[in-house]
DNA sequence: TCTGGGGTCCTATGCCGA
DNA sequence: TCTGTCGGCATAGGACCC
């Protein structure tokens, strides 16, 4: 048996955790560059407002709602997150973490009743981070995702649904009540395909013929068929595998047009992507760079442009990355656009034990240059990102995204903890 | 003025060599 | 030698998730 495990409403959650007076109110929480809707309280929810609503359309009809906005705060979120996870660890020897917000916990050999259980679970996570949470409980990871959805929109089931202890009518009920699009793994395109095949509630999905849905569609969907009949298709996943890519991408506050700019820019997020390389232990055998205008400004004249390299040899060096992300920038930098986004990927990782060294290039300051990256990674991580960084990554850094709304960094900075009178 | 960021997996396609 | 087929591989793009 499978739990899954979310947070409600996460980001908003985290913010109520510290500012208990956003409690009862509407609050959403926006996304980097403050853009748009991507959490909302469920007041906000109540009112209409959909996930991924552009705030600058809503923001008139929130200040007449007062509806309260926040600027997403990943620092919070993550150490919150991590708070969470430690605590769910420890109902369970097999959890895997799927997201910030939400895990499954293998209920597997079990002797305890389920529901009780998820109920400590509950009560000892809203205890000890003032975060609330629903629990799911099922034979396959799609139905344990069904049954937290119910847990959750259902008043009666006190946040926890056990999809076992519902009888086989009360099954089928829960799901002709739904949209086969609820379902994990049903998106927004298979389900208009569905629901022209006349499949349009979760039920009519289970019953399904298999096989076609394997042709017509693909075999994902196929094992989504299978989960929802209680055969279990998708496995847990015990350590989360390496990245096989890491990208590290923005929208500027305003549009940019220097290409020096651009190179700042670009230098930030080599420095960011070659970090969590350098976390998991690989190193990149290649790199893209991606620079684009404001797609949603069709009148201005458009431009988007990226290149893939392939590395001489494969790389975890902040400064050895930088130089080739630059020497790609300028292939594909054109003047006289208005810049919006730009980005950087690294692709083809390999373990750092696994490089084949190569037979022209010096290496001999190498094992300096690793040591110059762990310093820098170890000051950053003692003083804050950014408090050591390459030169090019620039000062001024006027294209830094907005966040108008930044609530502080309550349990990650010492001069934001929070002070009890 | 103002529309996120970071991932994964699968399929279709085209090329190559056997 | 020519032609057809097939599998493997790389790549691009689409769909999904939060």
């Amino acid at each position: 048996m499978i739990a899954l495990v979310d947070v409600n409403n996460f980001y908003v959650s985290c913010q109520r955790v510290f500012e208990p007076q956003l409690n009862g109110k509407p609050v959403v929480v926006l996304s980097n560059n403050d853009g748009c809707v991507v959490a909302r309280s469920a007041e906000v929810k109540a009112m209409g407002i959909k996930m991924g609503a552009p705030w600058h359309q809503l923001r008139d009809f929130a200040r007449q709602q007062g509806i309260i906005a926040r600027s997403s705060n990943y620092a919070l979120y993550a150490d919150m997150s991590h708070r969470v996870m430690t605590i769910l660890g420890r109902f369970s020897p097999n959890q895997e973490i799927y997201s910030i917000d939400e895990c499954f916990l293998s209920f597997a050999g079990l002797l305890q009743d389920h529901t009780e259980l998820a109920q400590t679970i509950r009560q000892t996570v809203l205890q000890w981070t003032g975060l609330p949470v629903c629990v799911g409980i099922a034979p396959t990871k799609t139905l344990a995702k069904l049954a937290n959805h119910i847990a959750k929109k259902q008043a009666p089931f006190n946040g926890v649904c056990e999809w076992q202890k519902l009888s086989a009518d009360q099954q089928t009920e829960q799901m002709q009540a739904l949209d086969a699009g609820e379902v994990w793994g049903i998106g927004r395109k298979i389900s208009a395909r569905l629901a022209q095949e006349g499949i349009h509630t979760i039920a009519d999905l289970r019953a399904a013929n298999a096989e076609l849905i394997r042709k017509r569609y693909s075999i994902v969907v196929q094992r989504t068929v299978h989960e929802l009949r209680g055969i279990s298709s998708i496995e847990m996943e015990e350590a989360p595998p390496d990245k096989q890519q890491i990208l590290c991408s923005r929208s500027f506050g305003q549009a940019i047009y220097a290409e020096q700019e651009l190179a700042e820019a670009i230098s930030t997020y080599i420095a960011r992507a070659a970090e969590k390389l350098r976390k998991q232990g690989s190193v990149a055998a290649s790199l893209a760079v991606f620079i684009r205008t404001n797609p949603f400004r069709p009148k201005d004249p458009q431009y988007s442009q990226h290149i893939l390299v392939p590395l001489t040899q494969a790389s975890d060096d902040t400064l050895l990355l930088t130089r080739a992300a630059l020497w790609v920038l300028k292939r594909i930098y054109r003047r006289g656009f208005a810049y919006a986004k730009a980005g950087v990927m690294l692709c083809d990782l390999q373990p750092r034990t696994a490089v084949q060294g190569h037979l022209f290039l010096q290496t001999a300051d190498s094992i300096k240059r690793a040591a110059l990256n762990k310093t820098m990674d170890d000051i950053n991580r003692q003083w804050g990102r950014g408090a050591i960084r390459v030169a090019s990554a620039g000062f001024n850094q006027g294209w830094k995204m907005r966040q108008n709304n930044l609530s502080l960094h309550w349990t990650t900075r010492w001069e934001d903890l929070p002070v009890a009178h």
